[in-house]
DNA sequence: CACGGTGATTACAGGTTCTGAAATCACCGT
DNA sequence: ACGGTGATTTCAGAACCTGTAATCACCGTG
């Protein structure tokens, strides 16, 4: 037990993503956030680089995990099938915050400047994806070309597991939608 | 001839582009680059819509013309040579700026804020091609993927034309990479 | 030629984002 | 008891960006 209250970080996010919902992105102020929270807005800052950072809580590690599992993959599997596991296996992590998802994509949708931040994240996730995959002996350009295609079809299944009324798991969005990868690819 | 004298855009530009290369872009504040162009800061923003607008000036044109050529290709043509053929049309008008481009993208590259920008003038770039093969018939996934992988490919030979030290035409590097983009896709 | 409309530019005020530096002070180990 | 630790706070300020109203040379029209 610290001298202050636990979670600091959780309760910033949580602070925003309700005002984020209440009045919209633009409407609130780092400020009000911070004072939901109890906190100062230099203490947001303390803790979130920018107003926009506190909407990607997770994705670093996610993006050190993935190049993590990619680069250690067994050396028979493919380099899409790797990628495949790679992404499969955190996929649980997601089907069990669905809600929260589906909350953070509305105020994502709604704000250009959000969704440019997200592009900036899947492109490391794509760099750190290449970068696995050089280190498993593949060349460039095969390395990025390979990282970059995966990224889009990782979010072609976000896409659908968050629009699907039948509520299928993310596994089985992302196994469906690598198979389209397949699939297409053999027409290119 | 009008009161005032002409180019104001251009003059924002070049400023801007001086700036930043003599001091860095976070060391130039908007108000600098306006008075360096004889103007206010104010006059900087009715010509864009933020600092970092000022590095791409000519974006949405070109993904205009992109999306354009892409939707009236010939019928017969597939949807990666229609996406190809588009690119290599514009690309004299690229060859005839190598060096605005080589100095650009030395800016570009230092700072995560204008990559990010970048990023997402790619992804609207992709949605743009995405939607002029729908308008052709192709269905969803393959509309996104297809012009996701398109634009990577033609980053792959925007980066390689600015690295080859022989000064090859962006349309050479152009032919190349979606040729290995053809052969990586193969292994998919 | 007078005159009012046009439209790019400017002046001004102000909110918000983000940063640096120094101070606070409960907790913790010694 | 006591000093170190480190998350938080306070404070000051630069820079970004926006809304609003004013300016005023140019231009077409009567």
């Amino acid at each position: 037990m610290g001298r202050w209250p636990a979670g600091t970080q959780e309760r910033l996010q949580e602070a925003a993503i309700e005002l984020f919902t209440e009045r919209g992105y633009e409407r609130t102020t780092v400020a009000e956030i911070a004072t939901r929270a109890g906190l100062t807005e230099r203490t947001f800052y303390n803790h979130f680089a920018d107003k926009r950072e506190v909407l990607f809580p997770d994705q670093d590690r996610f993006i050190a995990e993935v190049r993590e599992a990619v680069g250690t993959a067994p050396a028979e599997q493919s380099p899409l099938d790797a990628i495949t596991v790679a992404f499969t296996a955190r996929s649980s992590w997601f089907d069990q915050r669905r809600d929260a998802a589906q909350r953070r994509r509305h105020i994502l949708d709604a704000h250009t400047d959000l969704r440019e931040r997200e592009w900036a994240k899947l492109a490391a996730l794509g760099e750190a994806i290449a970068g696995a995959l050089r280190t498993r002996g593949i060349s460039e350009p095969a390395a990025t070309l390979t990282a970059t295609v995966s990224v889009a079809t990782y979010q072609l299944a976000s896409a659908r597991w968050l629009a699907d009324p039948q509520h299928a798991t993310l596994g089985h969005h992302l196994h469906a939608s690598f198979e389209d990868l397949h699939r297409t690819a053999r027409t290119w």
